[in-house]
DNA sequence: ATGAAAGCGCTAACAA
DNA sequence: TTGTTAGCGCTTTCAT
């Protein structure tokens, strides 16, 4: 078991300074008017033994971790996994390491998240955030630390962000419902004051609005067993048998409901047709297909990252505020055919 | 923006020494006997000033990291995010965090990969390692760094792993099939030598062989487009249309199966009987319910972060090493019907 | 063009 | 019981 070996050793073993070393390391050879000689004979000799940078050394002395901090609501839901791994990919590439945790939208474990972060002083923050942290986000932008925020905003937090068009996205897909002659249109969500939830429901509601018609909201508080989660939705369905349709305001919520409805015996599309947020592999293999909003998972990944290295990059002044709104897709398919009366 | 405190400074304005402070942090004040007194009133000044030790430095000086490398496959798989949540969880718990990457099974970027995780000290690896990585891996057990690998091993390489028993798990499918009655079964998987591919294979041959039924295997290169793995499973079932049944050797095959199936508008099951490897929420919505060969994903998780952590813990000796593999689930349902003939 | 040395924040051996 | 100090491995200022 040979000993890592440091910069010392290498600079004793070429009889060199340390200096010179860092220096060539660091390719500020020849800013430093470093020799050709010298600069070939270190890096033949790093390349013998092997020689690697203590990288905790070099980020305890600059201050620059070269880590992002990835804060996401599940990393297991499909949605997340997917940014999460694009995300990586552009975070690689630009010479970062990711550190992620699921924050399962609850405030207390974010704020002990982030905070350990913090003490191992991450480079940026990219987070998807619960509510009740704006506090804990303020003092990370007040220290000149990057975040960028995504899926849902603090309104009341002048950051980054990159959300889609929520409002407009159920707002549409209510009124292609409404267009296609449905009228008993609910709407089944997550109990939540988190911004992308509240301005699916405010969508969903000026629908109804325009077209004059009665609102059906069913809000569902989370848990992690689904099974308290499909009962609900059961009951509900049980409850309001004059519905004609169904938009559900997250994927999660429309695979439940694709299991609830199953268990119902309900007929997709003939007794109930059915929209879902966020597109999913599973939308377009059920028999019928599933209507959905696609989320632009790319897209929003590609300005998350590119925002947060801009800032890391100094290139987004400090008082500068980037927000983008990405559209979204209606995927048509099957499960909201025109209704005949 | 005021500057962050260190030991130093709170040691300076208590006026006691740096010792003190840190032997209290690290709640060593009873063993070096320091007074009640003074541990409560540094306890009360680091809480009032909202202190937090530099985990950074910690780590230099200890040589302890606290951090775990996780290299999955796929982030984005359904499989290993779910894997990733559960021993997130279990290392959070323990004080760990996660520092994550995908491998896309590239053993150049894994062995990339491996050597910046070294460069930050990561005190542990869980990794599921593409093919051809045995040098790097004794690497890391040569210096004892903790390693255990998941979802297949490397034969040659002593290490700790935790699989599942592959090989049963496609000799109980494809054995199943043939009693219900089918006789031409194609497997359907990726080239690869990876022990968990090869073994499902070996499982699928042993049952037709000792049947003494036919062979139809399907290798498939592994490629990011979906297109393209799609494509040539159209044309291998187009190509053998005697085919009555198909076993998937992955999830992702599983999926992008149904999806060929449903292009050449095949009917499950009365056409194709279908079975595939590692449950999912879409075979179970899809109809008709899919008959799926289900990972223990919480039994895998918790083996793989316990021995880890044991590891970790110096709870295994050195010398010794731990093998789990663990037993698959079919999970039948309604893909593979009794066959009339 | 190269080197000496301070210091990032912390731990722990040693001293007192 | 508490304090002094070396040093983890690196970067960078200042001197030469």
């Amino acid at each position: 078991v040979k000993k890592k070996l440091s910069i010392v050793d290498i600079a004793n073993a070429l009889n060199i300074s340390v200096t010179s070393v860092s220096f060539i390391l660091n390719g500020r050879a020849k800013e430093k008017r470093i020799s050709e000689e010298l600069v070939e004979r270190v890096m033949k000799y790093i390349e013998e033994v092997g020689y690697k940078p203590n990288s905790l050394a070099q980020s305890l002395r600059t201050g620059k971790s070269n880590i992002i901090g990835l804060m996401v609501e599940d990393i297991s839901n499909h949605f997340f996994a997917n940014i999460a791994r694009l995300i990586e990919d552009r975070a690689y590439e630009n010479g970062y390491k990711i550190i992620y945790c699921s924050t399962d939208n609850d405030t207390n474990k974010t704020k002990d998240l982030i905070e350990m972060f913090q003490d191992w002083h991450v480079d940026g923050y990219i987070i998807s955030p619960p509510e009740g942290i704006e506090k804990n986000i303020e003092s990370l932008l007040k220290q000149n630390l990057p975040v960028v925020l995504f899926d849902r905003y603090l309104p009341n937090v002048k950051t980054d962000y990159v959300v889609i068009d929520n409002l407009f996205s159920t707002y549409n897909a209510t009124n292609y419902m409404i267009g296609q002659g449905y009228e008993n249109i609910a709407f089944i969500t997550f109990s939540s004051l988190q911004t992308q939830l509240s301005d699916r429901m405010q969508g969903y509601k000026n629908a109804l609005d325009e077209a004059k018609l009665k609102h059906h909201i069913k809000e569902i508080k989370y848990v992690k067993n689904t099974d308290y989660i499909i009962k609900p939705i059961i009951e509900f369905l049980m409850e309001n048998k004059n519905l004609d349709a169904v938009l559900f305001g997250t994927n999660h919520l429309g695979a439940l409901g694709l299991k609830a409805m199953k268990k119902l015996r309900l007929k997709v599309p003939d007794e109930l047709a059915i929209i879902s947020f966020d597109d999913y592999e599973l939308f377009e293999l059920n028999s019928p297909q599933i209507t959905a909003i696609k989320q632009p998972i790319e897209g929003i990944a590609d300005h998350v990252i590119s925002q947060l290295l801009n800032r890391l990059n100094g290139k987004i002044k400090l008082d500068e505020r980037q927000t983008i709104t990405i559209p979204t897709v209606l995927n048509n398919r099957e499960s909201v055919p025109f209704k005949k009366r």
